[in-house]
DNA sequence: GGAACAATGTTGACATTGTTAACACCGGCA
DNA sequence: TGCCGGTGTTAACAATGTCAACATTGTTCC
């Protein structure tokens, strides 16, 4: 287990340092396409270095939308962490969820911009992915079992909630909601909207 | 007004022919970026031709959005037609944004994908873009002017139901809904979640 | 300890693609 | 008729992903 070893050859962890380098550019906007050159170049590498830590270049994205979803999974259980009910719980997921992409939108995006399809060739995506998906998912059984949610399909109050962030999430990222506008106070009042309509009406 | 003089040298509308030949290849299913030469080659002219017609791939691009965009607006128009009162024409506009994207992933990631930054630089886009919203927004507007939508900002009404089906949309291109259950009801099951919450509950 | 071997980097080269520059052709107007 | 603007062409360049061949290092086994 070498941590550092900077022997001027072997970098030591350069898959690490590449991954750090993309998050590092990601986080600085960084509107176009990442490029491999320059990841290599952050890490002091040669371009093609980066083919013995990933197959190509999609294989590096889909790592990096993998840590994403990570990220994202965090976010959103940690914004549902101190709320009593089910309720409640999804709104701070929600919130959770949202803050994610205002925070990381460039990560956000390319965890959904390429084509999705891929996913299925990169199996630590999908089932990071799964992972994030389950916080929300999990959270509407739960609000059904306990009756606080309608008992309508369960799959379908998850799909909605979801659809409802992700829009949401994307609208505010391509600046197509007034940035001014775009607070957890917003998503608050927006989630708000379909809880109602989630909610059990007996 | 030439409209097909094909002798050889000048095209009669290369600009269409392009803008044809982006759109043929989105239908198509065309997973990657379009590609200026491939476009050129369906055209039947030289790849810097292009360039006579717009000032860059960026442009060409802003283009099929724009078009997009109409097309968007026809369809959520035509959606929410023969609807009674703008809860149903809601449902309806909400069917037929949906639908749109479902039968034009492509061309939708397209108008939603490259950043909306560059929206700025090409009014026409703007323009499109702003006339497809406003179809939701009117709808809204006359909702809540009627009483039957709840008296809160009714931008922020729009701006939920955006954010729902917009989501909604992308979830289905990328494949993260299972396409079994993507058709017509779904969309309308939700957005009557949606429309629950909005509507007014005096 | 030393020799094979795997892991990791390097250089050089190539194909693709967007884009520019310089030139060619065509149709209309003075 | 001759010039000119619009349109299309070829040649070439730069950026970028990727591969092949080679170099260097660390490891493992005798």
């Amino acid at each position: 287990m070498i941590q550092s070893n900077r022997n001027a050859y072997h970098h030591g962890d350069l898959r690490r340092a590449l991954l750090d380098a993309a998050l590092a550019r990601l986080a600085d906007g960084e509107a176009g396409q990442l490029k491999l050159r320059a990841l290599a170049g952050d890490a002091g590498v040669s371009a093609t270095a980066v083919y013995r830590h990933f197959a190509d270049k999609e294989a590096l994205l889909a790592a990096i939308a993998t840590e994403g979803f990570e990220g994202l999974r965090h976010e959103t259980r940690a914004g549902g962490e101190d709320a009593r009910d089910p309720v409640a719980r999804l709104h701070g997921i929600g919130c959770g969820y949202v803050r994610f992409a205002r925070e990381h939108p460039a990560h956000y995006r390319l965890m959904f911009g390429p084509r999705m399809l891929d996913r299925e060739q990169h199996p630590e995506l999908e089932r990071a992915a799964g992972a994030s998906y389950a916080v929300l998912e999990d959270t509407v059984r739960e609000g059904v079992e306990a009756g606080v949610l309608a008992p309508a399909d369960a799959a379908l109050l998850s799909t909605a909630a979801w659809s409802l962030v992700h829009g949401l999430a994307l609208l505010i990222i391509d600046g197509l909601i007034d940035p001014e506008r775009a607070d957890d106070a917003l998503t608050e009042r927006i989630t708000g909207l379909l809880a109602t309509g989630m909610e059990s009406t007996s």
